[in-house]
DNA sequence: CGTCCGTTTGATCTGTGTCAATCGCTGTGG
DNA sequence: CCACAGCGATTGACACAGATCAAACGGACG
């Protein structure tokens, strides 16, 4: 056994604060308030139900860099983003690192039977989530059936979007790759009340890499060729502008 | 914008025997005898109920290389394969070409909120599937809760499933992709009372090139490597033996 | 026996990974 | 206030893994 591994990953893993916790546990703030109902399968449930859900869930506020969960780690509890921007990390033991995907408000963490968490949750900026408790989500599942509906849907719709992203990674250049992405992050912020035309790109440019399957160079070049195009303009590094929507999908191969 | 497809998918599009449809009608044969409901979302109804199922399903039987839907169609059906292998493909305007999964007894053809089909669904051997319309599944899972939670489970297997391809694509070299198709297929094959330690390959080089981001030269020339390493073993192209199991396990990079 | 198609193998070429240096911003300490 | 350290991002030079091009092989079928 002479292999080495053949596609770098991202070096110096990024730690997530080793030591600091970061996580405050709060009473549940209430579903009137929350910015993200209508995106989340809580939307399932009607406004005069979500008293079921106040009472079964907590609140969470995290840290930027605090991990949420841990890969391999028993899976108590699932969970609802509710403010920030988290990443689905996994990680292999000769280091290479793959971004499963970024996290956003609305979305549900927990669409797994598995008994351990398969991915490591951890949030890019500072972030709030709802906590179930599994057995709690599972009772109200029993309860309300047409929550389990909701979730089957975002299942699905999350299926979809992992289906993709395979095409991306298996058939497309790294520019095809990042405008695809970019397209996809301005659409999901557009959703979340996001100005259309202007992307925040909270995270660093390795787990961009990491999550296109591409190196930081590779990804810093594309990002560099897209502005050379005239497809998009940088106010900073961690925002753009979508100058040409048009070019920016012609990038991305349609 | 002189940009061309930067990685080839496989030339000459496997078109799916054009004009014949191959596809023959059947009355539901019932759900005693099938082979593969102890796999399918229809295990979550008990045996008392299957009756529902066999009244709202019809059974197609596909001839190999025949499609069973279109990318972009019309959702109109759900399916669960009861026999046989079949392939979830998607092609872009240029040709390059994105095998999504393979689908083999007890898949469930149907998680999408969409309203069109997202992949064509092509007979890879003669395959037998069972049909459900959309509406009458729907009724269905009304009707029988444990239903749509034997559905929603399903999913997450496929999620779980799609997010592990990810790593693949992302992160691995060609070997290491093979050697985890493999050992995917044999589990699965395994699952279905397959032999461990012998799996089939029904699908040719260029489905398993489009399906692993690879083409069919990279991928013949991994399957020499792994066999002249002592994973594997051919008694033809399309059927290996898994000679070493662990070397092979090794060789996926764990 | 000859054609066709899928597969394998060999010879090159190129895009992207790798290695390395620089830039620019932020925060810190003198 | 400035100097400096540290980190993320960008840019450049080079090497190599895997794509591309090309040819040969082998079984299926007429």
């Amino acid at each position: 056994m002479q292999t080495k591994p053949p596609l770098r990953s991202t070096p110096s893993a990024p730690v997530a604060r080793p030591g600091a916790t970061g996580a405050r546990r709060l009473p549940h703030s209430g579903c009137d308030g929350c910015l993200s109902r209508h995106l989340a399968v809580c939307a399932a449930l009607p406004a005069s139900e979500t008293h079921a859900l106040e009472e079964a869930a907590g609140e969470l506020a995290l840290a930027a860099g605090t991990t949420l969960a841990h890969e391999g780690g028993p899976r108590r509890d699932v969970y609802t983003v509710t403010r920030g921007m988290l990443r689905r990390v996994r990680l292999l033991a000769d280091g290479r690192r793959l971004v499963a995907g970024f996290l956003m408000p609305g979305d549900f963490i927990g669409f797994s039977g598995a008994a351990q968490y398969r991915h490591t949750i951890e949030a890019i900026t500072d972030s709030v989530v709802c906590v179930f408790p599994m057995p709690a989500m599972r009772r109200l599942c029993e309860r309300f059936p047409e929550l389990e509906s909701g979730m089957l849907a975002q299942a699905c719709d999350e299926l979809d979007a992992t289906r993709a992203s395979l095409m991306l990674l298996a058939r497309m250049g790294p520019a095809e790759r990042l405008a695809g992405f970019l397209l996809d992050l301005a659409e999901r912020q557009r959703l979340r009340g996001g100005v259309a035309q202007h992307v925040d790109l909270p995270m660093t440019r390795a787990d961009i890499a990491d999550h296109l399957g591409l190196t930081i160079e590779t990804v810093s070049r594309s990002f560099t060729r897209l502005r050379q195009d005239g497809a998009i303009a940088f106010t900073d590094p961690r925002a753009i502008d979508l100058v040409d929507l048009p070019a920016l999908r012609r990038a991305a191969g349609l």
